[in-house]
DNA sequence: ATCATGACCTGTTAGC
DNA sequence: TGCTAACAGGTCATGA
């Protein structure tokens, strides 16, 4: 599921019901999910106040009082969901809002709400390569998990200047420039296939091509990198993408699905305007890559 | 260093 | 219907 969208989205979802309250209990219900839990993990949480819900790139943070900081990776599975002390999900509850699947539910955090009221959020983690870390209290920005991450595709910092300098001189496929966490933090298969629709270049174009040798921008970055921020920005707007829960009742779940332009789509027409092309797919790096081969050069 | 590939895990779906 | 293979939103370790 979730590229930076959708955990956007679900740090919006989790904020109202975890912004303020307390952990009263920690269920850590095995040693490790792709990584082992930090040492005495649920003993840590115990107890602390939320004082907020941050998110860098993919990585959801969640802030503690007396500064000790939650990392949680979703990998590709991952989900947190909502329960109140009704019975109920609460309002904004993201994702596999249905009775079954608690088999994976790794993590549970039980908390006493600001305005009173219990909540229960649980991680539900199938693969297992979500993962979770601790980091001490002014330590977030150094941890490992997030210092090496580069700029994010949200706002004005991703210009066609950056990208330029970023990409110059590398030789990688254009996909695989798009997709290194290093360069720029949150983007996955997703958003990938589609900022380069939406900028009509090619996945297999290489990264050096977007920028003159000297590392300045061309046409090409402008156009990328504004479509990067575009798609991103409509996406979060949406959402996020849900790909398998279509069953929804309250009202929260993402559809930037229905506003893909060519992923998942192979053998649909291009909706570029005039284009007439046909979606294909590839593979690259052992991803699917869909594109059209009219309007991307 | 850079780049491509396989590995990690479970669940769902397409195809025979 | 039942079995099998392919595939899935991500990252990390490995080897060329």
């Amino acid at each position: 599921m979730p590229e930076l969208p959708e955990v956007e989205t679900v740090r919006r979802g989790l904020q109202p019901v975890m912004e303020g309250a307390r952990l009263v209990s920690v269920e850590q219900n095995r040693a490790d999910l792709r990584f082992p839990f930090p040492e005495r993990f649920a003993e840590r949480l115990t107890g602390r106040r939320i004082e907020a819900l941050g998110r860098r790139a993919k990585y959801l943070t969640i802030h503690l009082e007396g500064g000790l900081a939650i990392i949680s990776h979703l990998g590709m599975s991952g989900s947190y969901r909502i329960e109140l002390d009704d019975g109920t999900h609460a309002p904004g509850a993201f994702h596999h809002d249905r009775s079954k699947n608690t088999l994976h539910d790794h993590l549970v955090m039980n908390v006493e709400r600001e305005g009173g009221g219990r909540a229960r959020i649980i991680y539900n983690d199938p693969r297992r390569f979500g993962f979770m870390a601790l980091a001490e209290p002014g330590e977030l920005d150094s941890h490992p998990m997030l210092k090496g991450l580069g700029v994010e595709p949200t706002g004005n910092a991703l210009s066609g200047e950056l990208l330029a300098s970023l990409f110059a001189g590398k030789q990688a496929p254009l996909k695989a420039a798009l997709l290194d966490q290093r360069l720029i933090a949150g983007l996955g298969n997703i958003y990938v296939c589609e900022a380069l629709w939406r900028a009509g270049l090619s996945a297999t174009r290489k990264a050096a091509t977007i920028a003159t040798p000297a590392g300045r921008k061309t046409a090409r970055a402008d156009a990328l990198a504004f479509a990067v921020r575009d798609v991103i920005a409509d996406a979060i707007a949406a959402g996020g993408s849900s790909l398998r829960d279509h069953i929804q009742t309250d009202g929260t779940l993402g559809y930037f699905q229905h506003s893909f332009s060519v992923y998942d789509r192979e053998g649909a027409p291009c909706p570029r305007p005039g284009c007439g092309g046909t979606v294909e797919r590839i593979v690259q790096s052992g991803r699917s890559t869909f594109f059209c081969p009219r309007c991307q050069t």
